[in-house]
DNA sequence: TACTGCTATGTGTATTATGCATATAGAAGT
DNA sequence: ACTTCTATATGCATAATACACATAGCAGTA
């Protein structure tokens, strides 16, 4: 078994599942727009993974598919064509939703931080760990 | 689709997965506990969802597996047997490489509210919201 | 004795999420 | 012709998770 610092942070990576739908729904929020805009950014925010396209677009069907978004066909412009995406008054509700929903995740996050200082009253550790 | 905004609030749940590992390395690390025992000490924190008895035995197990906690029989005192465990070494080394990343993954959801907040003008939920 | 309930540890299985590889194709530059 | 960038997808293996169910010791009690 492996000890290696890095990748000791790596296996225990701390993902929140389903997280790039309020991502998504966030930045719809903001303007509509197409997956291949979206996707970049995303790999544009700071500390995130670049988002894997399959996942993105598989995502957004999904997201359609719930009512949460809508799409049309944009044949204007160069390149290929674009399906964009737009919010929903039901996508809008659950980013909403998503917001509170992230803000108790936060908490639980911050009590077992609180937890685990207290039992090793350590200071905060860095990135690099050590 | 549905409206209500309980039932809402159920669809965009917000789970950090792979959560339930650090928890249990962490009583563990306060003190050696059985699997009953861990599952009533998680069952009582705060704002989280009772444990499921298969996922937290299987997860004991799994973390055994990979060497990150060792089991004995107590046989000794009331009722059933007991498997017992400890932390060891390397559990260790995972539950402060999981601390780092629970950080960063809270500085990522921080990141999120920031701009979601940015978006629609909302202040922050405070105790006495309202 | 039989029954009930609490303690304690598990297995079986279906669903979902995710990452990685791969496919398809238009358009623009060299 | 070729490469590169833009753009949208599918296929598949693995992993996480929830839910139901199985097993069994032990104690109290009717």
């Amino acid at each position: 078994m492996c000890h290696d610092p890095q990748e000791v942070l790596e296996n225990c990576r701390c993902h929140v599942r389903g997280f790039i739908q309020p991502r998504l729904l966030l930045q719809l929020a903001k303007k509509p727009a197409h997956g291949y805009e979206l996707m970049e950014a995303l790999g544009e925010e700071n500390d995130h993974p670049t988002p894997d396209p399959g996942t993105l677009y598989r995502t957004l069907r999904q997201l359609e598919e719930e009512g949460l978004v809508r799409s049309t066909w944009d044949t204007g412009g160069t390149g290929p064509a674009r399906r964009v995406y737009e919010l929903t008054d039901q996508g809008l509700e659950y980013l909403h939703a998503w917001a509170v929903n992230i803000r108790r995740t936060m908490a639980r996050l911050e009590h077992f931080l609180a937890q685990y200082e207290g039992q090793f009253d350590k200071e905060k550790p860095t990135i690099e760990a050590r």
